[in-house]
RNA sequence: GCAUUCGUAGCUCAAUUGGAUAGAGCGUCUGACUACGGAUCAGAAGGUUAGGGGUUCGACUCCCUUCGAGUGCACCA
């Protein structure tokens, strides 16, 4: 539509002899409601035109009709300048634009960008929260593919740490000599299961440790300053639990039965420590509340919970203080010592050590392959932080010398970003080694030392934001030209019902099982419908693998990145309406129709002269799709290209309702239709695959 | 406590980046030629965009503030 836009800038300098560039041009779709297929917005021009907005758009249609010959006509309602373009203009998009096989593609741009997605751990599988990462970061390496971008797509493998040697220790200890082929259990799995014992036997080891701390006040353990940090973590506890003592005089003087019998007994033992306040606020589950309006509940929920309040921000206040505790007694635990101690053999090198690392990261990679490859995902470059961790150090002689860092009485460096509304922040430890943004300085140096790249897209989850804030401005800080081009692609976290994904307590949802459901729900949702009774067994399994990812991966990418998302493991995931499946089916339908039709892609030329207005919706929505592929990449937003695709789906199904393809009163008419119909499925594949989704032939 | 993100229909999400009467799906209710493929389409009901102020021709969008939810604030990664 540049050409309105030029036209606009024209009939600016004409009529009101004012220079406007195209930034100052709004255009928009028109809505629906109106006449025409777009809108200017003319409040902006009546400062320089010093008429009423009406009059202003009434004028620049008059001119831009006149000038363009493709504008057949136009109306102003308020400051609105909607203007109709001729059929034949929507028809010749169709048929050159539209119908070309560079249609959505654009030309490369000479600019290498890098996506770093997935950068797993290797002593767990993988899980939900996983999966999002893993197809944002698929989808949106596609999108800047397509935006002409040379996209190098990286994995940075967290293989080394201490959580290795957990998982590492726990196999050594109680493993005996399992492995993935005696055990027929997929290798990240098997990990994983050692890494979730692990955890157990440190709890057992744990608690006799923390009953001395609470129970004797025994801190034989401990060395001075840790004692001093328990010490007065204890006293905190005291001061809280006082407080607590003194909120429950009011409390227990307080009439629970306006909320219910359930409330008053969970009241009363949670004043006899029981119970945790938190879980009085349960008491609305209650059957005795199922006939009571919702209204009336929350308004009850709201006063208890204003109520409680001091009390539960105590209890969690508490909470933290034993936190605290718990971390320093760990490391008086045998397991965690010996933990400790093989991180350090595997620093030095130990063949021994280095050996068991070896062969548990192998079950790992295997395992990780396979469900890459289900995920249908990808990387052209892997880094591994056992080679990367020492890097950096380099960077902080630079940052030194120029300033930028400086270093303290006991040798630790660091960058004071007060200034820039942040705090100090550690970049070397006293003893001269690496912190994790160390690391990630020296990284950040070796990606583009590799490659190069323009822009490096860092996909990772959002209670990072901070370290890549932090890591983006030292780096932009040191001068590095480059540095403009990082960008920390922030997603929200995957909850559950039941709050946040835990591996280590097992409330995670396992990737593999999930993907495994989700082709289980496929297959049940066909056989219902009943349409593949002539597919074959192998058909049927690719089909059912189709439909259950695309509905999973449409599930996921179809909200914003940034948003939090909310996984119900007992709600299924719809394969009906704003769903991926819709999609997919609109495409399988429309093939059917092209097939029935014999029709030949490409085959040029009818003479329709005139447009239904369905027909030219049509048009208008798959004439966006440059736009929206533009739009995601500049967002990095994979949602936008989903919220396309359903809104093109959809405008063909409402199409295909009202207008018969095959049974077309006239040939040419239908010749038309199919092209239409041939374009808006390939628009369809061409989107959808944008975002790592396939689209079946039939289903 | 400080920082940061979010809050839109009962639920899950949109809203062309400050534009018109805030739109979809699920769920509820009502319809669609003996299906060019019904995993579809049409319609109804459902909103003080968390509350309050401000900026302006115009605010879901920007600013301030209150409330609520999440996350981060280690010489861990």
């Amino acid at each position: 539509m540049n050409f309105i836009v030029d036209a606009t800038i024209k009939a600016a300098k004409l009529l009101y002899q004012t220079d406007i560039t195209a930034a100052d041009v709004t255009l928009q779709q028109t809505r629906k409601e109106f006449e025409g297929q777009v809108t200017i917005v003319t409040f902006p021009f009546v400062k320089f035109s010093r008429k009423s907005p009406e009059q202003t758009g009434t004028e620049i249609g008059a001119f831009i009709q006149n000038e363009v010959d493709v504008v057949a006509g136009f109306n102003v309602i308020k400051g609105f300048l909607n203007i109709s373009i001729t059929d034949a203009y929507w028809i010749e998009q169709l048929y050159q634009e539209i119908s070309s096989s560079s249609f959505g593609t654009f030309p490369a741009n000479g600019q290498k960008v890098m996506v770093e997605y997935s950068s797993p751990n290797t002593n767990k599988p993988l899980h939900l929260g996983h999966i999002r990462n893993n197809l944002l970061g698929y989808a949106v390496a596609e999108i800047l593919k397509a935006n002409g971008y040379d996209v190098i797509k990286a994995n940075l493998v967290n293989d080394r740490g201490i959580h290795i040697c957990k998982s590492m220790l726990a196999w050594q200890k109680f493993g005996e000599g399992e492995t993935p082929e005696s055990t027929g259990m997929k290798g990240d799995h098997l990990v994983g299961k050692y890494y979730v014992r692990f955890d157990r036997e440190l709890k057992a080891q744990l608690s006799p440790i923390l009953s001395a701390i609470y129970d004797k006040k025994d801190f034989t353990l401990f060395n001075s300053s840790e004692k001093l940090k328990l010490q007065t973590h204890i006293g905190t506890i005291t001061y809280l639990e006082a407080a607590i003592n003194k909120e429950l005089i009011v409390i227990k003087l307080l009439d629970f039965s306006d909320f219910g019998s359930r409330a008053q007994i969970l009241s009363k033992s949670a004043i006899d420590k029981n119970i945790p306040w938190k879980s009085v606020l349960k008491c609305f589950d209650d059957e005795e509340f199922e006939n009571i309006e919702e209204k009336v509940i929350d308004k009850k929920k709201k006063d208890l919970q204003r109520i409680l309040k001091h009390l539960t921000d105590l209890e969690e206040k508490i909470q933290k203080e034993k936190d605290e505790i718990k971390d320093v007694a760990q490391n008086k635990t045998q397991l965690l010592i010996q933990a400790q101690q093989m991180l350090e053999q595997w620093e030095a090198g130990d063949t021994e050590v280095i050996s068991l690392w070896e062969t548990m990261n192998s079950w790992v990679y295997a395992g990780f392959a396979a469900t890459y490859k289900k995920l249908g995902v990808d990387f052209d470059q892997y880094y591994y932080e056992s080679k990367t961790y020492l890097l950096g150090k380099d960077i902080i002689e630079e940052g030194l010398a120029k300033q930028v860092f400086f270093k303290k009485d006991d040798g630790s460096v660091w960058i004071d970003l007060a200034a820039d509304g942040l705090d100090e922040k550690l970049v070397l430890r006293s003893n001269g080694t690496s912190v994790y943004i160390t690391q990630d300085l020296g990284t950040a140096q070796l990606k583009y030392n590799n490659y190069s790249v323009d822009k490096s897209i860092y996909v990772v989850g959002n209670e990072q934001d901070y370290h890549f804030k932090v890591l983006f401005l030292i780096l932009q800080k040191l001068g590095k030209s480059w540095a403009r081009g990082l960008f920390h692609l922030s997603y929200g976290m995957v909850d559950l019902p039941s709050g946040k994904m835990k591996s280590r307590e097992g409330t995670v949802v396992d990737a593999d099982d999930l993907m495994d459901e989700m082709e289980q729900t496929a297959k049940t949702q066909t056989e219902q419908l009943g349409k593949t009774a002539d597919f074959s067994e192998e058909e049927k399994q690719q089909l059912y693998y189709t439909i259950g990812m695309g509905a999973l991966k449409y599930f996921l990418l179809k909200v914003e990145p940034k948003k939090r998302l909310l996984f119900d493991p007992n709600e299924s995931i719809d394969f009906q309406g704003h769903t991926g499946p819709f999609i997919q089916y609109t495409h399988a339908r429309i093939k059917s129709v092209l097939k029935r039709a014999g029709f030949n892609f490409g085959a040029k030329g009818t003479d329709v002269k005139e447009l239904d207005a369905v027909e030219r919706d049509l048009i208008l929505t798959l004439s966006q799709f440059p736009e929206a592929i533009m739009q995601a990449a500049r967002d990095y937003s994979p949602a936008i290209i989903a919220n396309y695709v359903y809104d093109l789906a959809k405008t063909y199904n409402k199409f295909y309702q009202e207008k018969p393809i095959l049974k077309a009163d006239d040939e040419v008419v239908k010749q038309f239709r199919l092209q239409l119909s041939a374009a808006t499925a390939k628009i369809i594949a061409k989107g959808m695959r944008l975002l790592g989704i396939d689209v079946p032939e039939r289903m």
